[in-house]
DNA sequence: TCTCTCGACTAGAACGTTCTAGATCGACGA
DNA sequence: TCGTCGATCTAGAACGTTCTAGTCGAGAGA
């Protein structure tokens, strides 16, 4: 018995030819009362929409987009894991909705591959791909690029025929550095972020931000990694290092909850003696445990650009690069330097 | 210029139509080689493979689900921000694909209401709709349970024919306090949920499990709430109580994050002086700033239940409500009791 | 009165699959 | 020699929508 009595009411949906056979009318009136579009006179849509509502009808996007030359549909892949992610994902729904786009998101899980996540997208007929912080080599990229356009957010791509969404992060770690400095901090150190996208960018911001400053000799890059354990490992090291840094500043801010929790337990007192910021803007920027100091970037923003580059790739446009300015959301790790720090 | 020769390459993707052509056999052998079904020679069958792979051909992920006379889809609403909504989709796609089944995610926002997100999965046209922590009321269940079958995850469920599958939130806070009585402590405490989800279960297993300890009269229920700010809130107040509790049961992973950050602020020892035990076993609990002890709900186990309950109701069996055993995890925010404790 | 236009509506062909019902053909037993 | 069978393949109809190319009147202009 698989299909009797016990089947759940309302599974055999009511279609387009079921309300206009009801409706007295044809399928093709019905689409043009559904669709909201003109060639009904007012009442007798008024009436094909009641019978509609009545039978409780909903359309079947499949056979829609199936028939519609353009499927209006873009495919996002993104990492359950990340909470940024989250954030974008919520933009891009509004910005593609904005657009009269749909969005067919595809998860990437530690068990769920990209390569998984990319091709279900492809089997749904998206006409573009946007892929939220791609671990992908430049190879299978340029491969993929060959089978949907393509449009990669918070990461570089050096990849041709790839457009990409990112934000300025050497100029975010700057923003940092300027605002620690503002505050009196002249021994600065960043935990930076090993091999992890952006990391390459974010020490070479810290790097050039300090010499602008001409603070360079009492600068200082620890090996860190885009984790809190990274995090609270390079914090640990940096007490027992000879001239403790009044300030840091993280990879990420996971990094930075790392730093700030050792320190913490450590009795260190932040940001009086010692000012954390992080980089992000994440979630975990805003608990109570950590109103922490860090650099935004703006996930609206940087979903609304992503949308915008990936119609203009629809449209015949040239790949493009957009580089987002970040800002500083000064909170309360960041602080004036302490006494000590100004004598020297 | 929309078309021309701006155009991404591999727009227009091949067809069955085009493999067959290509290949001089018919459209249905083409789909019989596809699907892998019996019905072709191993030499067409390889010839045709060939030929498809050579042209990049994609099948068409709509077009199947329209013609299936079923559509082997279920839909899935999770919510962006909660990071055990993460772990569980990602297990959903597993038992889905286990049971050759294809997942339709559709997320759920502070801008993108539960409404939206079940509409989306409703024009998919999937099957079944499998509905993670959600926050609807009892009457738009009931409501949208005639549309399409309902299985709620992690929510228990009064409705009629909606089934559900969730852990056993009573007997799970029964746990923790069975564990911190068995390591000595009989001041207990719990943080509830205020009006969360779950926070009557939660509240009413702390009642019992205290009873049954015969500790009632030390015991404590103190307001709180689901975030970090709640947990560390109700800390703050702990701190200031004429009797300060052994250990603190909190409501989930992130109000005991809140009271562990007030906690460590303060320099009260954890777990030497106060023990804390969370619930959910979320990353939260995992990170270095806190090797939290709590209690799992098992993503993976619920998954597999969810998928195996929404599958059931789709061959028409009743609905039902599985509940899965939570288990304790002990790390090292929980400990001995104290001296002090032990005298008492 | 005859045509012309315009609004309201409809018939029927797509879209790219899968499915049902054959067709074709060589082999094999009687 | 003939029917039968199984394996291999194919024609054509679905699925539920949108789109193209109409039809049909009614009113306007000549």
């Amino acid at each position: 018995m698989t299909q009797p009595g016990g089947r759940r009411a309302g599974t055999a949906r009511p279609t387009l030819a079921d309300v206009a056979r009801e409706a007295g009318v044809s399928t093709a009136l019905v689409s043009i009362v559904m669709r909201g579009v003109p060639g009904a006179s007012d009442a007798t849509r008024a009436r094909v929409q009641a019978v509609a509502d009545g039978m409780g009808y909903v359309r079947d996007e499949r056979a829609r987009k199936l028939r519609q030359s353009s499927s209006r549909l873009i495919g996002v892949t993104f990492d359950l894991q990340q909470a940024f992610h989250g954030d974008l994902v919520e933009h891009l729904y509004g910005a593609a909705a904005a657009r009269g786009y749909d969005l067919a998101i595809s998860a990437v899980a530690p068990t769920r591959d990209e390569d998984v996540a990319i091709q279900a997208l492809l089997r749904e007929r998206c006409e573009v791909a946007v892929l939220l912080g791609s671990a992908l080599d430049d190879a299978v990229l340029a491969s993929t690029a060959q089978r949907v356009p393509l449009l990669l957010v918070a990461r570089r791509s050096e990849v041709d025929g790839v457009s990409s969404v990112h934000s300025d992060d050497a100029g975010g770690v700057g923003l940092a550095v300027d605002h620690l400095v503002s505050l009196g901090h002249r021994r600065l150190v960043h935990v930076d972020g090993a091999d992890a996208p952006g990391a390459d960018d974010r020490r070479r911001g810290f790097a050039l931000a300090v010499e602008r400053h001409g603070l360079t000799s009492q600068a200082q890059i620890v090996p860190g990694g885009p984790t809190e354990h990274d995090g609270s490992r390079a914090a640990e090291a940096l007490l027992y290092a000879p001239a403790r840094p009044s300030a840091v500043v993280a990879f990420n801010d996971r990094c930075a909850a790392g730093v700030l929790d050792l320190l913490v337990r450590r009795q260190v007192d932040v940001p009086g003696d010692v000012s954390v910021v992080g980089y992000d803007d994440s979630r975990l920027a805003v608990g109570p445990h950590a109103q922490m100091s860090t650099i935004s970037q703006n996930a609206a923003e940087m979903a609304e650009a992503a949308i915008d580059g990936a119609l203009d790739l629809l449209d015949g446009g040239d790949p493009r690069e957009v580089v987002l300015a970040p800002h500083l959301v000064a909170r309360s790790t960041s602080g004036p330097a302490s006494g000590t720090e100004l004598l020297d």
